[in-house]
DNA sequence: AATAACAGTAACACAGAGGTAACTAAGTAA
DNA sequence: TTACTTAGTTACCTCTGTGTTACTGTTATT
């Protein structure tokens, strides 16, 4: 049996590093915006995501949702329709974020207040 | 009374604004794990948190611990010790925090396992 | 024949985020 | 006298995240 002090702090580290984890997924001025905007209604199209969200460019867009995709976080259909069209859902590991969108969201709205003053 | 779907619209895109004002906060590589350091301790000293986080330069916690001061997150005090130490602890409003942190860092440990593996 | 909608891609540019290393200041211990 | 500790600061450099603009390919519409 170690030190109890120096166990805490190990555990600690690792509390540190998964924030760490969830952050490095998270990152980046848009991304959070982007998983908002689909967990919101559900299923999205790419030109909906473009419109909900004030001031990013397609470019970006195109390139978050691919990190997006890559971490399983968000799933990429496209419809067979004309023009082509295509819907981006969050998958059941994306729905997990849920909690996380939801408290960012109340948070964001008291910070606000608290900082900007109204 | 305007139409039902736009006031959602509009809703929603108020939702996304908020998250995005989460993040402004809350971005940068160590932001996070910083809060989180001196959350788990209640009290942590400015090499403390330079241990606490792996890969952090002094620059960087330095420069990023004004920033939560200047958002009112963290609350700086002087210690009249030899040498002078500082002593950082979260405010009221960044203790409110809390519950962001420890999904984040819940989620974390199940995202690298669904990620890396193991 | 020209234009519009959708879902992107390509090329280029740049501010600023972050890294590295050396330095400061005040007191203490060897 | 030298070296060490704490809590930073300063200068410099690199790299990458993001912005801007223009372009692609397909089909429908005018």
């Amino acid at each position: 049996m170690g030190c109890k002090i120096e166990e805490f702090q190990q555990e600690q580290r690792k509390r540190i590093r998964a924030v760490q984890d969830s952050m490095d997924v998270l990152n980046g001025k848009w991304k959070i915006a982007i998983i908002s905007s689909i967990c919101c209604y559900g299923k999205r199209r790419f030109s909906d995501i473009l419109n909900d969200i004030e001031g990013i460019s397609n470019r970006m867009l195109s390139k978050e949702l691919k990190e997006l995709e890559i971490n399983q976080l968000v799933k990429r259909t496209v419809l067979d329709t004309q023009p082509i069209t295509v819907q981006y859902e969050l998958t059941e590991h994306g729905d997990t974020l849920q909690t996380i969108i939801s408290n960012l969201t109340d948070w964001g709205i008291v910070h606000r207040k608290k900082i900007v003053g109204k």
